[in-house]
Parts: C-alpha cells; sequence; structure tokens
DNA sequence: CTTGACCTTGACGTAACGTCAAGTTCTACC
DNA sequence: GGTAGAACTTGACGTTACGTCAAGGTCAAG
C-alpha cells in the first residue's frame, strides 16, 4: 500500500510523467514525499488517479475534473455539459467531411465518383437498405430503373438541377433571409417541383400524401447530418425545413 | 492590386496576425517588402491566400496544404487522406459520446433522464419523425402509448434490457468474436427477440416480415452513425449487422 | 566502489495563431 | 514643422496534456 512513482504508474495503466504533471497542477498530490524527493502514493491515491483517467478518457479537461473531484462541481452536470461540447464537436466534423467529399467529387469533374455515389447524391442522400426500409424493395427498384434510364446525358442534367437547388439553399439560409419569405418560398417551389421527379415516392404519385411526405423530409434534414451537410449544415438544414413547412402549409 | 496587410486580411476574411504566421513559415510570402519593412500584397497572392483559407475550412493542417501548393503532393490525393482520418475522428467522438451517455445514465441511476432521453434510447434512437416516415404517424402513437404504460418500472426494466444488449453487443465486438459463431448467434436471437417488443414495427406482427425487417435495420446500423453508437462505433455496428445477417438467414 | 535502475527538477516542442508589448513609420491636421 | 492617432514591425508568451531529452542525485546489488 505505499508504491513508487513507477508502480502506481504501471497500475493505473499510465506514465510517471503523467504523475508528476497531476502533481504539478495539483490534482493528485503524492501520499508521502521520502526526504530524498520521491513521491509515494497509497490505494486512496490509487483510486483518485483512476477517477482522473476515467473522466479523461470521456474526454473531460483536467481543469473540469479537478473541479468533480473536489466536490464544488457535480459530475453529471460536468458531464452533460461536456456531452453538449461533444455532440457539436460531431457536427462540425460531419459538416467537414461533407464539405471535403463535396470538394474531391469537383476535383475528379464529377465523373468516376458520380456513377457510383449519384445515386446517393440526394434523396438518394439514402443508402440503398433505408430506401428499401422506407418506401419497399419495389419503390427502390423502380427509382434504379428510372434513374438508369436516364442515360449519361439525363444523370448529369439531374445532377445539374440537385447540384443547383443545393447551392441556392445554402446561399439563402446564409443570407440571412425569412424562411417564409418570397424568395424562400420560390426555392421551396422549386424543391417540391423537383421532388415530384423521383418516382417511387409519394411526391411522385398523383394522390399522393405530398404535403405529409414533405413536412417529414424536412424535418429529416434537420435531424440527420448527412442531409443537411447538402444545405450547409445545421443552420441550413433548418432553414430548408422552415421554408418547406410555410410552403407546405400554403400550398398543399 | 497592392495592397497592404490589413486590405489584403479584410479582403480575405482573416487577420494580419495570420498572414504574418504564414510568411513565417513560408506558406505565402508578401509580393514585395518595402524599405520601411511593410508587407505589400497583389491579387496572385489574394489567390493564393484563399486557397489556403479553402483548405484550412476543410481541416488540413498547414504543412499539408504547403505540400498541395507546391505542387509536390496531389490534391485530391491528400483530402483523401484527409478524409480518412476525419472520418477517424468521427467514430472516436461517437464512442466518446456513447461512453459518456452510458456513465450520465449509471450515476443518475437512470432516472430523470430516462423519461426524457429512453424514447430515443433504443429503435428510439430514432427522432419521431424518421418513425413516422418508416412506419407512419399510428406505429408512433401505437408505440408512445405503449411506451407510457409501461409505467416506471417497466420503462426501467426495458432500458437495462437495452442497456444490457448493448453492453454485451460491444464487448462481443470487441472480442473479435466470428459474427456466425455461438455467442453472437446467441446475441442476434436475443436482439430479435427484443425487437418483438417494441409495437407497430413488423417484428412485432404475427405475419409481419422479420426477416427483411432485421436485415434491414443491420445495414441502417452501418449507415448512420446514431445507431452504430449505440453498439461501439463502426466497427461494432458492422459486427452487429453481420449477426443479424447470418441469424436472419438461418432461422428466419 | 561501480553499475544500472529509478528518482528529481527544468525546459523545449506540439497547432495555429491570439494577444499584449515596445518601438517605428505613415497620414492628417493645426 | 510639430503632433496625435492609425498602421506597421519584430519578439515573445499562452493555449492542452503531457512526451521527450538533459543533467544530475539516490539506491540496491555485486
Amino acid at each position: 500500500m505505499d508504491w513508487s512513482i513507477q508502480e502506481i504508474a504501471k497500475l493505473a495503466g499510465t506514465t510517471s510523467r503523467t504523475l508528476r504533471h497531476y502533481d504539478d497542477l495539483g490534482l493528485l498530490a503524492p501520499t508521502r514525499v521520502a526526504g530524498n524527493g520521491y513521491r509515494h502514493y497509497d490505494e486512496r491515491a490509487l483510486v483518485r488517479l483512476q477517477r482522473i483517467l476515467l473522466l479523461r478518457e470521456l474526454g473531460l479537461g483536467l481543469p473540469a475534473i479537478a473541479e468533480v473531484l473536489e466536490g464544488s462541481a457535480d459530475e453529471a452536470r460536468a458531464l452533460e455539459a461536456h456531452l453538449g461540447w461533444l455532440r457539436q464537436e460531431q457536427g462540425r466534423l460531419a459538416r467537414q467531411i461533407a464539405s471535403v467529399e463535396k470538394t474531391i467529387t469537383a476535383l475528379e469533374g464529377g465523373e468516376r465518383l458520380m456513377a457510383d455515389e449519384m445515386f446517393d447524391g440526394f434523396d438518394h442522400t439514402v443508402h440503398r437498405a433505408e430506401v428499401e426500409q422506407r418506401w419497399g424493395a419495389e419503390a427502390y427498384a423502380a427509382g434504379d430503373r428510372w434513374w438508369r434510364g436516364l442515360g449519361e446525358t439525363g444523370q448529369r442534367e439531374w445532377k445539374a438541377r440537385t447540384a443547383a437547388l443545393s447551392r441556392d439553399w445554402t446561399a439563402a439560409a446564409e443570407s440571412g433571409l425569412a424562411p417564409d419569405g418570397a424568395e424562400a418560398q420560390a426555392l421551396a417551389k422549386r424543391h417540391v417541383e423537383w421532388l415530384t421527379g423521383v418516382p417511387g415516392t409519394p411526391a411522385a404519385v398523383p394522390g399522393g400524401d405530398v404535403k405529409g411526405y414533405v413536412l417529414g423530409l424536412g424535418e429529416m434534414y434537420v435531424a440527420d447530418p448527412r442531409f443537411g451537410a447538402n444545405y450547409g449544415g445545421q443552420a441550413g438544414a433548418e432553414f430548408v425545413r422552415d421554408a418547406l413547412r410555410a410552403y407546405a402549409e400554403r400550398e398543399l
């Protein structure tokens, strides 16, 4: 129950350097310092060390850990605050990934990747399994036939239309326009018209529940970062949703 | 076409400090340095600066940007390498988030958070809009009634069962077990049995397409990071999918 | 007494700048 | 021409959580 710095480091799965660092910070002082300056630790120190390391693995900063250990901060509350930051970071990463992917496909002239990923390009941002899950395997197959039937030029045109919509939505969202203003509503109209070009969806079926479909899609754009990335991230997705909602309520 | 350091900084949306930094690194030298030491830039420098800032927004490091700009590295290749790192980071974050959430619910004894977030805890990892989209508003409402009908203790039990499944899947995936081995198949069986407890899903309906449903869910776990987070990240999700697929093919 | 193993403090490096600090130069106005 | 204020310069510290030498003291074994 009296360990040297190396011993306790190995016990806890860390390094002696880290222990000296925590000592410097006042986060974990040695139980006893011998006359020769050597640090010694007991099992209470080990327990404290293990709590520190656990919280660190969760991504908390050392100052936050110190607060929790001193009892001056509630552990659950600290973790929830931390969770918020983690989610933000995750969103940032998702947006960055989408941008990098877009840049790469742009760089490659949109050639090779398109053939493979275009079906992922839009509501086709969706994976096959999800499409089947949502609308059934039959609808997926119908969409696939339609897509291949477009031919090279048709696919190119469709993709251009898709990209233009994405660009215009992003620009509109960033301009701070009102979602229920004239410009945004014009975009929403274009969006719905464009949606009716996708067979197998309610929007394409005469008598289909277009309104419910559009409302649901808007919510999904916000809920799923893969969708939102096409519209300039979270804020963009919320803008699109609000614009679509306003349009659907008024026109559909 | 001859800007001072402040002017070009504003034009490009950055700061003069950053420009001096890039000068120090040799990343972007001023076009001309006057006798008084003042830095001056022309439009070619502006173009280069804008490329730098664009790549930086994508998350590339300055050394990598330098390589791309010097032509000693292929831009697309650099971005794809970067993309790999971004995806790794995202996975790490997802795992950390899952751990933090698990820790919080453990801390709170599964009390308060459950009421609000439990409906997101499961295939209820899904947002309301998505559930409605996939199974219809009626199914959502049925599920909601069922959930509230469970009462406090029932909800606690359900949550414990869910958490146990998540833990066991994660552990199994990390142990390097074979997805079609006995242990994984036992887990898959438990998973399917657990699914049948959720009303409104095909699995709960006698005569429903359980096999297709299970296969689709597996794919979705892989495709959507929000699902994968419950099973130890991307690798865990793939393990779950493979195990479920093997089980479905054999037993359903 | 020597040789390692282990310990100490001190200090630099990490990514990309933000933020003073101290000193020089330019511009405008009196 | 003098002066205030704006803009510019180089230099250097701070940021996160330690890793990694460097130089030197201590301890157990042979």
